[in-house]
DNA sequence: TTATCACAACTACGTTTGTGGTCAATAGCG
DNA sequence: CGCTATTGACCACAAACGTAGTTGTGATAA
């Protein structure tokens, strides 16, 4: 499994989001801070697809889009790799930098704690 | 502020850990892993330098060099980035998300909350 | 049926990244 | 004082990225 862009990740979101999806469809869905033509769409889906982590299948005369990696093991990959690099793969650090900086205010501390108070067996 | 790539990443972690160091001292202490030539970390350093993400000052023949932005910094921007693109800026989802994919021990569970029991107030 | 449209395939091209070599100055050693 | 080791400056170069144009070909509407 390559590594997937920055770029290619908001494609993938798109898809995650919704699938499948013609090219079409998926260059309408991207956000439109990005400003991308179709035409940019299409290659980072083409790009998506040599690297496996999206399907295409023929629909008549296009393609529809599926995403075959799933988000929550993107998304597991990527958070684990900012926690290995920067926090030593503990999520405890993490919290507290962020705690630290007071990018965490009172309502995320008591959302948390009910979280985990839950996640008690 | 232009952004940091990985493999200088790597080299801003050496300086954080200690400095000012020289180029030399850099290399030394960069981790195994990378396996970088002597002349690998200077470029980096060199573009670093012009990113402005680390100063230089003369010393006699050599350079010392030491970060211009705090480990700090760009390690709260790396996690809020994170934090934005997939969890829609919460820290609550991102929690949720590793304890769901048992990434979550019983051990940093309790670590947490004994953590967010002494933030309040 | 012809002009147009939609779409995939291919091509392009500047930039960033990873990785390292060459060269020239210089500082210290012998 | 001449030689060698160190070091920064500059150059190189392939791969990945971001961004998009061009081409060929069926589908469609007039």
């Amino acid at each position: 499994m390559e590594r997937i862009s920055d770029a290619e990740a908001a494609v993938m979101m798109v898809l995650w989001d919704h699938n499948p999806l013609t090219a079409q469809d998926v260059a309408d869905r991207v956000p439109a801070t990005r400003d991308w033509s179709a035409n940019t769409v299409r290659t980072l889906l083409a790009r998506l697809v040599a690297k496996k982590a999206v399907a295409h299948e023929a629909d008549g005369r296009r393609y529809l889009y599926r995403p075959l990696i799933a988000r929550g093991d993107y998304v597991a990959g990527e958070s684990q790799r900012l926690i290995d690099r920067f926090f030593g793969g503990r999520l405890t650090p993490l919290v507290a930098h962020l705690a630290e900086r007071d990018s965490l205010g009172a309502d995320q501390i008591a959302e948390i704690q009910a979280l985990l108070k839950d996640l008690k067996p």
